[in-house]
DNA sequence: TGACATTATGCAATTAATTGCATAATGTCG
DNA sequence: CGACATTATGCAATTAATTGCATAATGTCA
């Protein structure tokens, strides 16, 4: 359901070709929701099909041809209607987690050596979502105030990203 | 995958049937992995037609007749298998998330209540894991030992709600 | 005694997500 | 010119996960 909701969100935005809406999908929903191409586009055309969005299409010069797809009125009241349901607060689910947990049969070397290569990832995104951070904030106030729920859920990435370091470095002086 | 590596690794420590199984994942493994009772009979199912485990029915006098499982010689050589593949990491994905970046179509109030509903439930569960972490640290060293592993993993949910708790109150005040 | 909780197991349908494969046009770099 | 990246779209198969429904035995409480 939240794929439907991030879709109709996205467009609510501005609307866009399956290509674009996945571009923007990924630097942004995209760092707590998670999608492929050939899902949105799916989810593209099972939205058209509920007549939720209005699909236009559009010949390119010097592109292949691409379908523009925009939020109309019934989509709108949808996406209304999906925000008012209360989102159940969703547990972590992350394989590392399960493998450390049955960890004991592992050597600790490995499981260290995992716990690191993790961490590097973590340092990784973590700097990523501070500099997008510090974009936002160089920005206008007007253009801020656009951006401030996308800003919000930013905030929660940097205190994950934070958390994990913290761990993995914890546990990887231990291991 | 992860589910099948839970209950491999479930059943390392220990047989039991279907349902005590659940038992023990729901205060462990649960907090980092959904599943339902459907999915994990139908894991065992699975894993027995592959010879990884073996299947006892042990009929019951009081109860009704339980199946108990087993870990068998193949199914811990693929549960170490599975522990040697590399496990990638896996971003947040929250419907709150995905309905907060959506969320300026709703108003501040409703959202500020969303935020606190999850505060609260946040607040529970770290409550749980601190209690459940204490009480590991209680135990005798040699105990201690034996549920290393998950104690890491226990805190690492302790950061992350942590840092749940954290954001709502911050956002909650902003909204 | 009847309602409800607990232990114990499962099937079936549907939805969501992943993975593999495929096509087609143009731009860009060496 | 040929290889490779980018823009742009999709089908099909499979696996994973959720949701709804169903059964059966016993214990417990009012």
């Amino acid at each position: 359901m939240s794929l439907k909701l991030a879709v109709l969100g996205l467009l609510d935005v501005e609307p866009g070709s399956g290509y674009a809406l996945l571009q923007r999908f990924r630097t942004s929903l995209g760092f707590f929701w998670q999608t492929t191409h050939q899902q949105l586009y799916k989810e593209l055309h099972g939205l058209h099909e509920e007549g939720l969005v209005d699909c236009e299409t559009v010949s390119q010069e010097t592109r292949p041809d691409k379908k523009v797809y925009s939020l109309n009125a019934r989509g709108a009241a949808e996406l209304d209607a999906l925000l008012t349901k209360a989102a159940t607060p969703t547990k972590i689910r992350d394989p590392l987690l399960v493998k450390i947990f049955c960890g004991r049969r592992l050597g600790s070397d490995a499981l260290r050596a995992e716990v690191e290569s993790h961490r590097r990832k973590h340092e990784q995104t973590l700097a990523l979502y501070r500099m997008l951070h510090e974009q936002i904030g160089k920005r206008p106030a007007a253009v801020r105030q656009r951006y401030h729920h996308p800003e919000l859920t930013l905030r929660l990435g940097i205190r994950f990203e934070e958390a994990w370091l913290a761990w993995c470095e914890e546990i990887g002086a231990e291991l």
